[in-house]
DNA sequence: AAAGGCGTCTTGTCCATACAGGTAGGGAGT
DNA sequence: ACTCCCTACCTGTATGGACAAGACGCCTTT
């Protein structure tokens, strides 16, 4: 972190988080900001529009940012990998490989994963657990030219993502999820331990590589109370799509 | 629309939306498209970077950009207002209030829309329908100070966003949502003509002004099949939080 | 043919400056 | 006491320049 716009969006970030800029009140001006830390106001911008982004202050043309939230937004890793945010928020994360089979891929599956229809694909089952009780479950398909690396991971493997990232170097850097609810079917129910017909938050997501190629997509669905989803947005971020079915 | 990196932006949204950037190509460097439209390169870095916010392109030190995909996110506005949102779909939208009291804030509404304990608030029921379709339920808090105004509101106000904006200039800016899912209670079943028991997708949000003052908290719940939500991030933009309940 | 090194291109970071557009508070006038 | 206006301040927009860091293709070497 040696650059100066990220060291001081973190420096406001405690800030805040401690309570120097409480909730509602207004943040210094950007000229201010840009004397004590001695750099020029362009950096204090780039510095104050990552808090924007994440939804920890607002601003207005003509007035001063007003602070918005202490808690700061996750970090891109964090989503990403269910271990590194489950250790993120002092839970133990598990991991089980349930089914493992290589296929190929039908017409759906082939254009999330920007694949030639029937490309191979390798499909995955895992059950995630919090603390010792099931949390999702897990209905992955990778894309053929890296199923290999896939099928060599343990069963038992706790974080595939950081796994990966050490075997090939593969880095996932874009997503998009599709949230909505579903009831438990037969295995979800027997899986996850709840009745058939349980309310499950289902989460689609497909991610693609910092190039833009697709590397997964899955279909992941949560066991109620134990896990929320969280979205900022403002005029200026919106990240939150509604969309209706046909 | 007179600023230039809004307009270069839409330019670029539009290009890539018919297929002059296909979705994996590299979009032209800085410097072209500075010279293109006969601009500085910063402001062309602030179009590109609201593709990137909108997920629209990635970007990666030293390589040119690449298209990830050719729908350009929702605008805050449709996301905020049920009926535009739906208009811009091709759906009809429709409301109906059920219910709507005034009462005091319990000790979590208070926190949320920072009242005083005890404070006035306003409860409303609302039933949102598409195309005719019972869509979501809605139970919202309104602050005490802007109650007068909701309350005046005709039963079958069709966007409550608009009429607030042209009778009080009120403007919604900011919002938390919290997803989830649930089972469907008694009164949502039979409001919403699924059975007891079935899975909605519960969307609990705040919504505060420019200035960062809450507005309104809700508690919206989708009939399954009705509604998708959509989040995109990437390592730069990430919005999506997930959180374990206790 | 495969491996490594080099140079060019592109994006990321940072600076200094200028002006436009909007906010908010204080002072003058009613 | 109240309203209106005006001014100082702040953020938004845009320019132009400079250097650093990473990616990629080409060419040489092995």
């Amino acid at each position: 972190m040696t650059r100066r716009h990220e060291q001081i969006a973190e420096a406001l970030r405690t800030a805040i988080g401690d309570g120097r800029h409480p909730v509602g009140s207004a943040l210094p001006s950007e000229a201010e900001l840009a004397a004590a830390h001695g750099v020029s106001r362009g950096t204090v911008r780039q510095a104050v529009s990552a808090l924007e982004a994440e939804g920890m202050v607002g601003s207005r043309q003509g007035a001063r940012r007003v602070v918005l939230s202490t808690s700061p937004s996750q970090s891109f890793a964090e989503l990403r990998s269910f271990a590194q945010w489950a250790r993120g928020g002092g839970h133990t994360p598990g991991g089980l490989v349930l089914e493992s089979a290589p296929g190929r891929a039908d017409g759906e599956e082939a254009a999330l994963l920007q694949l030639p229809p029937g490309g191979e694909v390798l499909r995955v089952l895992r059950l995630r657990t919090l603390d010792g009780e099931p949390a999702l479950l897990e209905r992955t398909v990778y894309a053929g030219w890296i199923a290999a690396a896939v099928a060599q991971l343990p069963d038992d493997c706790e974080s595939v993502t950081q796994e990966l990232y050490e075997r090939t170097g593969l880095v996932f850097a874009h997503g998009e999820h599709h949230l909505d609810a579903v009831a438990a079917g037969t295995e979800d129910s027997r899986r996850l331990g709840v009745r058939r017909g349980s309310p499950l938050l289902r989460v689609r997501r497909t991610t693609t590589t910092p190039e833009g190629r697709p590397v997964e997509t899955s279909d992941d669905r949560y066991r109620p109370g134990s896990v929320v989803f969280t979205v900022r947005n403002s005029t200026r971020t919106n990240p939150l799509v509604r969309s209706a079915l046909a």
